[in-house]
DNA sequence: GCAAGGATATCG
DNA sequence: GATATCCTTGCA
C-alpha cells in the first residue's frame, strides 16, 4: 500500500483503508493469512482525549509521533493487543485503529491463533469441510480490534513494523483495481466514553455499511 | 450484565 | 511504590 495515502489527513486515511488488505506471509508451517479491512477508528492528535497521544510522546505511544505506515501495538484490559497504523507526517501524533477484518485466506490459521489466546469453551463439532460457503462464524472470527490482532498473530512486539514496506512479512495492500467500491459509514467511535464531548460523538469510526464482519451489535454496521 | 487481566499514567 | 483506569471479549 502506497504510503502517501497514510501520510495525508487520518480522515482520508482511514477510509483509504477501508478494503486495503492486511497480509501476514506463511511462518512457522503457517499459511498466509489475508484480511480485507472492513471497519477503522481516527485517532488524531494529542488535542483528541480519545487518543493515546492525549498524554504528550511517552514510551508507550512513541511510534504515533513518527512517519506514517508503521505499525503501533497496544495492550488493552490487560489481554487483547490492538493493531493500529500510523498516520499524518512525522511530529504529527496520529493513527488508525483496525476494528475488523472480512478473513480472506488463512481461515483455520486465524481460528487457531484466535483460539489459541481466547479458550473457546464451546466444543462444537466443526462442520465438513465440503461446504463452499463460509459460515457467520467464520466470516466474524476478526470483528473486533482485539480479534484482528488475535487472528493474525500480532503483538506489541510489531509496533514499529513497516507495513508499507512490500518486503515485509506483515504489510498492507491496495484493494484489487476491480473491486466494487464499498458504502462506507462513518459512526462515533467504541468504548471512548472516558475521553467525554466532544471525543465521543466525532464520527471518526468508519465501516463498510452492512458488512457481516464489522464488530459490535448489528445496528452500527 | 459483568468479571477477567496486566500495562500505563498519575499521584502520594 | 500504590492505584484507578483502560481504543475488549465471552460468558452468565
Amino acid at each position: 500500500m502506497d504510503r502517501s495515502l497514510l501520510a495525508g489527513p487520518t480522515l482520508a486515511a482511514a477510509r483509504a483503508l477501508l478494503g486495503a488488505r492486511l497480509v501476514r506471509d506463511p511462518h512457522d508451517s503457517l499459511p498466509r493469512r489475508i484480511g480485507r479491512i472492513v471497519e477503522v477508528e481516527a485517532y488524531i492528535g494529542e488535542d483528541d482525549r480519545a487518543s493515546h497521544a492525549r498524554f504528550g510522546r511517552t514510551a508507550r505511544n512513541a511510534v504515533m509521533f513518527g512517519p506514517p505506515g508503521i505499525a503501533y501495538v497496544y495492550l488493552v484490559y490487560g489481554m487483547y493487543d490492538c493493531l493500529n497504523i500510523v498516520t499524518e507526517p512525522e511530529g504529527s501524533p496520529a493513527a488508525v485503529l483496525v476494528r475488523a477484518v472480512e478473513p480472506l485466506e488463512g481461515i483455520d490459521a486465524m481460528r487457531s491463533a484466535r483460539e489459541a489466546l481466547v479458550r473457546d469453551r464451546r466444543r462444537r463439532p466443526v462442520p465438513a469441510s465440503s461446504s463452499p460457503a463460509r459460515s457467520v462464524r467464520d466470516l466474524r472470527l476478526a470483528s473486533g480490534p482485539g480479534l484482528v490482532a488475535a487472528a493474525f498473530g500480532i503483538t506489541r512486539s510489531d509496533t514499529g513494523r513497516d507495513l508499507c514496506d512490500a518486503g515485509s512479512s506483515l504489510r498492507l495492500e491496495a484493494p484489487p483495481r476491480d473491486e466494487n467500491r464499498a458504502t462506507i459509514r462513518a459512526t462515533a467511535r467504541i468504548g471512548v466514553d472516558y475521553a467525554g464531548p466532544p471525543w465521543t460523538t466525532r464520527p471518526w469510526r468508519f465501516l463498510v455499511a452492512g458488512h457481516p464482519s464489522v464488530s459490535g451489535p448489528a445496528r452500527l454496521r
